[in-house]
Formats: C-alpha cells, structure tokens, sequence
RNA sequence: GUGCCUGUAGCUCAAUGGCAGAGUGCUUCACUGUGGCUGAAGAUGUUGAGGGUUCGACCCCCUUCAGGCACCCCA
C-alpha cells in the first residue's frame, strides 16, 4: 500500500454498496420493531463513566470501554453498550412515561477488543426493550420481533434457530443438585461456556468451584435434558405463545443457554446460525430491574441487542444480501454529441419532475456511456438522439432485460 | 490482555535465497446510434512498514502495523 494515513484499528469505512446495505438492514430491522408498535429512540454515543461506574466489576467498562479526558479533564466513555443509558432515560422521566415502554434504537457502539471475524472495536446494534411489564406474554413477544426480523430478511428457521432458557428454572434446577448460592454465579457462567472450553478442562474448572464428580454428572445430564422446559410454567407458556404468534418453529430449548451479563433474571436467549460457523447473531433476556442502578423505581422488562456484524456474514453467506441497491430508482440519460447536450439537460428537468432520480452522461461514444451505465447498476438508460429528437420521442433501454423500446416524450412520467 | 497463523497488481493467488508472475478486473481498439459475447493491444507493484543477515531477500531473523483463528468477553 502507498502511504495513504491509516483508519483507526477495528473500524470499517462503509464505501457506497456498503453503506446501502447497512440502510436495507436498518430498514428491515425497522420494520421489525415497528410491526409490533416499538418507536425509535436515541441516547447519545458519549457518556460520562460514572453512568457506567453503576454496573461495578463488569469487565465490559473496566476493560474494554474506550474511555478518554475532555478538554476539561472530565473523564468520557464512548458508550459500549446502550442499556445504562437507556435506564438513565428512563428514570429522568418515569413519571411522564407510558408504561410499558416499547422503544427500539441503531447506533453505533465502541468497544477495545481484538477485532476478529464478526467482531470489530466500532461496529452497530439494534437494541429492543419492552419495559414495565414481567409477563410472559412479553418475553414472547421480544421472541416474536427478533423471528420476524430474520424472515424478513429471508432466513428462514433451518438457517437460523433461537435458543431459549430460563435463569429461574436453572437455578432451581441447581439448588436440587445441591449448589451453594455462593457457586451458582460462577458455575452459570462456566455453563455458558460449555461448548467452548475441551471437556477435560471444563470439567476441571467445575471441579474447581468444589463439585463433587456426583454433582458434575448431574450437571451434564441436566445441560442434554431438552425436555426441560417443560418443568417450567413460564417456558411453556411461552412456547405456546410463540407458536401462536407464527414463529415456533424458530423457537428451540437449550439448557446451555446462560448468557454472560449478570442482569437477566428470567428468560434469556441467543440466535445462532445452526451451522455453527458464526458468533451469535443476537442476544437477549428479561431483567427483573433496569433502573436500579441509575436510581429510579424498579421496572422490569424484556429486551435484546443485535450486532450488524455477525448478521450480515451470515446473510451474505446464505445469499442473502440484495445487490443493485446503489440506484433503486435511478435512470441514466446518455448525451448523443454536445449539439444534443443542452436538450438532454431539459429532458434530466422533465425527469426529475416526474419524480425520477436522474444522472446525466457526458457527451462520448454511446457505448461508453451505456458501460457507464451499467458499472453504476442504475436500471434505465435513455438515448435522445437526432432521431429521437425529430420524433419527439425517447428510447428508454432495460440495462437488465436488454430490452429497449420507443415513447412519447410528453409521456416520459409514466413509462417506467 | 494471552497463544498461534497470514500479509505479493483493484480482487483471488503463484514465485521455497538468484530477472516479481498468472487468472480476473481495468484502459484502448476492432465497433462513426448501444453495456453481459469474441478477438487484438496496453497499463498497473516501494512484495504492509522499518531494520538486520547475505555477493544477492517476497523467501531467513528482529521490531511494528493490519487482518484471521482459539482464549477472554460479547453484538
């Protein structure tokens, strides 16, 4: 590479095609939330620490929040997550607020880790909440926004599955084996980690914690029991209601399912491509507190976060990603030779009018100029040459189906 | 933050210490009113960067930057 100055490590410049890609998500993650009634909201991407100081001993702000002065010398954080701030809001203003809260928001977020495939230290997230209520309805239903997404953007159950499970039931489940209540936190994040730590050494870890070999086999049976969820009340209901909402087959039990944030009290899930090449595409729970920290009156609620990372390798690997969105609905005016030049400008006015978006060539060979039109992807091309001109008409050309044809130009508004 | 792998033309990759190449893409022409095909010609590199060893380094060594994989953590 020549000497060009180097973006910042982990970040992504989003050239055009990309940026269009990001807009389509965002479209379709918009319309996600907005078909269940979600409305957009948005904190901002800098944050005093003391916000985050709330959450003590959580590695996401100690380590790997970007954390830097002001001018001032006042200590600022680039958010790493939007759940503080979103208390935050929500306590200034509980008295005014419609409960339950319906919010959704995309932006970006900061986090210093090693950038790795589906991880990147600049990268954005769709964030839901449903807050104020604690009904299983609601855990349905945050189930229900995240399966409509995926199908809306065309992933359909066999690529990609939602793991559900409940912290309640496994921490009944673990008391029955006899787990101190000192244990369980660090034995549910070891649980969590199962599948990515060799048997051996997971063991050891569990060993480690002071289980007995007796109450490390009952662990394994339980994490291959997928029929447990049918000892919890609330996870049957929700199955029963996922199913009603049209999404149960998107919906599975997985006892591994913990998720590492300490904040979940009940049901919490993860959509996992079900090839298992990917990081989880998204991830959520039902907290029985957000405001707590900030202050406030307790609110519980439901909620999840979705990286754009993970999920657009995982839709470009299915095929999934749509091209040609560089120029939806924009049609290319070629330019014969300069004497044509100043009546191709009136008929890019004319277009324009009508409502088109319109890109004018430059006067050159026409086979240039339809190269031109093609590399730019932009569906219609017009020749308005002598011929044309004398006819008072216009050739409009289909880039795509290579057809071309020959109308009026006082009815160049509803030809396309 | 820990361990390992990779870095060569716009892109995908060759060249195992001896003249930096191929495919594809790109430009021009065949084509004086038409872009996906065909044919011909052409351009392109401080081999990520810096240093060292050597008569000689894409190749070996050191440093650094970036990306990837596994941890850690999580979207």
């Amino acid at each position: 590479m020549k000497n060009i100055v180097r973006s910042v490590k982990g970040t992504r410049d989003f050239y055009p095609d990309e940026m269009a890609r990001r807009a389509w998500l965002v479209e379709k993650l918009k319309a996600a939330s907005e078909a269940f009634g979600y409305q957009r909201y948005e904190g901002p991407c800098l944050e005093t620490i003391d916000l985050y100081a709330a959450k003590s001993g959580e590695e996401l702000v100690k380590e790997q929040a970007f954390v830097f002065e002001d001018r001032g010398g006042d200590p600022i954080t680039l958010r790493p997550e939007l759940t503080p701030t979103l208390a935050r809001m929500v306590a200034s203003q509980q008295n005014e607020l419609v409960f339950p809260l319906r919010w959704w928001a995309f932006g970006p977020f900061w986090r210093y880790e090693r950038p790795q495939k589906g991880r990147t230290r600049e990268f954005y997230q769709w964030n839901i909440d449903l807050i104020g209520s604690d009904s299983v309805q609601a855990d349905a239903e945050l189930l229900a926004v995240a399966a409509n997404f995926l199908s809306l953007v065309g992933l359909r159950a066999d690529m990609v599955q939602i793991l559900i499970n409940d912290r309640r039931l496994m921490d009944r489940k673990l008391t029955e084996i006899g787990i101190g209540t000192q244990t369980k936190p660090e034995l549910l994040k070891l649980i969590d980690r199962i599948d990515k730590q060799p048997a051996d050494i997971w063991e050891k870890n569990v060993t480690d914690l002071g289980l007995s070999a007796g109450q490390v086999d009952a662990i394994k049976v339980l994490l291959a029991n997928t029929d447990l969820w049918q000892e919890s009340e609330e996870l049957s209901q929700v199955f029963e209601y996922v199913r009603a909402l049209g999404v149960g087959e998107y919906i599975r039990y997985e006892p591994k399912i913990i998720r590492g944030l300490d904040y979940y009290t009940g049901l919490v899930f993860e959509a996992h491509e079900t090839k298992g090449d990917f990081r989880a595409i998204l991830g959520g729970g039902h907290y029985a507190n957000l405001v707590a920290d900030v202050g406030g009156q307790p609110l519980p609620g439901v909620g999840f976060a979705m990286g754009d990372v993970v999920v657009m390798l995982v839709l470009e690997a299915y095929g999934l990603l749509p091209s040609n969105l560089s120029y939806p609905g924009t049609v290319f005016v070629t330019v014969f030779d300069e004497k044509m030049l100043v009546e191709s400008i009136k008929l890019t006015k004319e277009l324009r009018e009508s409502g088109f978006n319109v890109i004018l060539a430059e006067p050159d060979k026409l086979g240039k100029q339809f190269k031109l039109a093609d590399r730019l992807g932009v569906k219609f091309a017009l020749v308005l040459g002598p011929d044309e001109f004398a006819n008072g008409t216009v050739t409009v050309k289909d880039l795509r189906s290579f057809e071309q044809r020959s109308i009026l130009r006082t009815e160049i508004g509803s030809i396309f």
